[in-house]
DNA sequence: CTTTCTAGTTAAGTATGCTTAACTATATAA
DNA sequence: TTATATAGTTAAGCATACTTAACTAGAAAG
């Protein structure tokens, strides 16, 4: 079998790794500025993909159109978000990011992936050059993979 | 600041490339069998750390212990995990995974990760070595971050 | 032996994210 | 123009993960 093989196998290991550290972090992130899970996902997801059509959030997220527009809701109310009217579809709301919605995800961010930066410190500079190259291949086959 | 150097963006565009892909497929795995995100990442832990006490769960998810009662009450009852007296403290309980509750985590990992495969199947062997090799290094410095 | 502390359970109540159903408003098709 | 389909909202109800409080049982300390 493939999946056994020694790329693989330490592509595994490295996200186990990396996967309960940086959720740990997103969690508790989450939980501390009052959001639920959920809802810090949207934030993510907008500041990932740019705007969003509430239809795409609810498709997105496997819920009914309801739930996304009771989701979003709470998030206008908090100012992450700003729900204006598309141009070219009056019934349509495009989601997007506010000011304050960055910053609060941006910092999120940064909390989350501070441990980075306290690991790539422990390796040479060798060690940073070999390890940016294959994460750059790495990214580039994922793009691929995605289309 | 340093948080910006090359080997850091490199390693939270791949984070989060795949933290996204990943999820998706950890939530649909426990949604489509019936668990709930937390009582998943139970199974998880105890798959990763063998057998946890009570108050280990209720540490580790910062819950109550009644909550965490609740929550591994419900893996029992699905046949997943097994909860024996400590024989050393008999009014403590150890968790740990039955076999069908290793089956279904085992199950779990291989289809979150399945695409790993399609990933890795688009390098070459030189590529693939390279990844190894930096993966290896990362794993390392990774193990000796959290100790 | 008695007191106090610790591990876990149970029950009742709360919060909330989800669903369905009914609705408004706009777009598209006949 | 009328009919149908689509985007989103609102309200009511449900499911459930969580909390607190009261409890049992065993360990540790005095």
């Amino acid at each position: 079998m493939n999946s056994s093989s020694r790329i693989d196998q330490s592509l595994r290991a490295w996200m186990e790794a990396t996967m309960h550290r940086s959720m740990r972090g997103w969690i508790r992130f989450a939980r501390s500025s009052g959001l639920s899970l959920p809802q810090f996902s949207v934030l993510m997801q907008l500041r990932h993909r740019g705007s969003f059509g509430m239809s795409e959030i609810a498709e997105k997220f496997e819920i009914t159109p309801a739930a996304a527009s009771q989701l979003t809701e709470k998030l206008v109310q908090a100012g992450y978000i700003e729900r204006i009217e598309d141009p070219s579809d009056r019934r349509a709301k495009l989601l997007r990011l506010s000011k304050a919605g960055e910053k609060f995800v941006v910092e999120g961010v940064e909390e989350r992936y501070r441990w980075i930066n306290d690991l790539t410190k422990r390796l040479s500079v060798e060690e940073q050059a070999k390890i940016s190259e294959a994460l750059t291949i790495l990214i580039k086959a994922m793009e691929s993979l995605i289309l």
